[in-house]
DNA sequence: CGCCTTTGACCTGCGC
DNA sequence: GCGCAGGTCAAAGGCG
């Protein structure tokens, strides 16, 4: 309806694409690679399943390798992308004017930046002053009178369990809640949060369900943070914001730099692997999310528990 | 004890 | 000026 959003769909839902590219792969050698997990054949002994071990171990890496490399180039592209839509957003915005529908509160007068996550796809698009609201149907319409014209806003959409009630977002910093109210054009109250690192810190947060999606959470981020993201010295720096796809059982892991002091139009930061894993404790990290992502898989843990009983099984008495 | 959440009251801007 | 609606305050209570 006249509105001069731009979206990008970048599709992150990496278990829809292991399932093409790597469960094909998987089919194939799984034929070549008999693995009896249940120790069925007692006959086999620990070396030749040492080295069945190995081979799957080998398969694995090479997988590994196989989906960093792509994820890096998904990230080029991504970036090659965004680049695009800044040039596109540039020359659009000079020449496009406003049409603001009159309505009862004012529209936010400030550029804002969104960072939709739903569906483990993220869509960025960014509005210039007084260009977006008009095609809003969440109602999510802020007023912030006394705000700087200027202050950053920025929205972040991401599903939750169903099951889940509650109004947090883990973005990595030390939020402190001040208020609920009920909308009108909202059924699910919104939470008001205030960053509680720094008193002197003007980001405000405001946490509200989707109307129209309840599992979905919208966080509407005013202002920047005055200092850095080190909430307590425990937290690690900005929590992924998890992302439980509905159409994949395990979550689907996407950190938005929401911490970047600079994050404003076109400036989204997707995080993923490089090839070149130069930082400990990005490789730490990684290692960590791998680990995590395998115990997540049915099938490995189910494989690995009927592994573990068989050798018990074959070496007791 | 300190920090946090909850929640009703109050404040403020806007439309009529 | 009045009413509405969003935003904020602050007291009370919970929790570790």
């Amino acid at each position: 309806m006249g509105s001069s959003w731009i979206n990008a769909n970048l599709d992150l839902n990496l278990n829809s694409f292991r399932s093409q590219a790597a469960v094909k792969e998987e089919k194939e050698e799984h034929v070549n690679i008999p693995i009896n997990f249940m120790g069925v054949g007692n006959k086999i002994s620990l070396n030749d399943e040492a080295s069945v071990l190995k081979a799957e171990l080998n398969r694995l890496k090479e997988e590994n390798m196989r989906l960093t490399n792509m994820i890096s180039t998904m990230t080029e592209d991504y970036t090659t992308l965004q680049s695009r839509l800044g040039m596109v957003v540039a020359t659009n915005t000079a020449s496009e004017l406003p049409l603001l529908p009159s309505r009862k509160r004012k529209a936010e007068n400030n550029q804002e930046v969104k960072s939709d996550l739903v569906n483990g796809s993220i869509i960025c698009s960014m509005n210039n002053d007084n260009a977006g609201e008009s095609s809003s149907s969440e109602g999510d319409s802020f007023k912030k009178p006394k705000e700087d014209p200027k202050t950053k806003v920025s929205k972040v959409y991401v599903r939750t369990e169903p099951s889940d009630t509650s109004l947090v977002v883990k973005d990595g910093y030390q939020w402190r809640k001040y208020g609920q109210k009920v909308t009108r054009d909202n059924p699910s109250p919104r939470a008001y949060y205030r960053c509680s690192y720094a008193p002197s810190c003007p980001v405000k947060k405001k946490v509200q369900r989707n109307a129209e999606d309840p599992s979905v959470l919208v966080a509407t981020y005013e202002g920047e943070h005055n200092h850095t993201n080190c909430a307590k010295p425990d937290t690690p720096p900005p929590a992924p914001v998890l992302i439980n796809s509905t159409s994949s059982p395990s979550p689907t892991v996407v950190t938005l730099d929401l911490a970047q002091p600079g994050l404003s139009q076109s400036n989204c930061v997707v995080r993923a692997p490089r090839r070149e894993i130069k930082s400990p404790k990005l490789e730490k990290h990684l290692m960590e999310q791998m680990a995590s992502t395998l115990t997540r898989d049915p099938g490995f843990t189910s494989a690995l528990a009927a592994a573990i009983s068989g050798i018990i099984m074959r070496n007791s008495p």
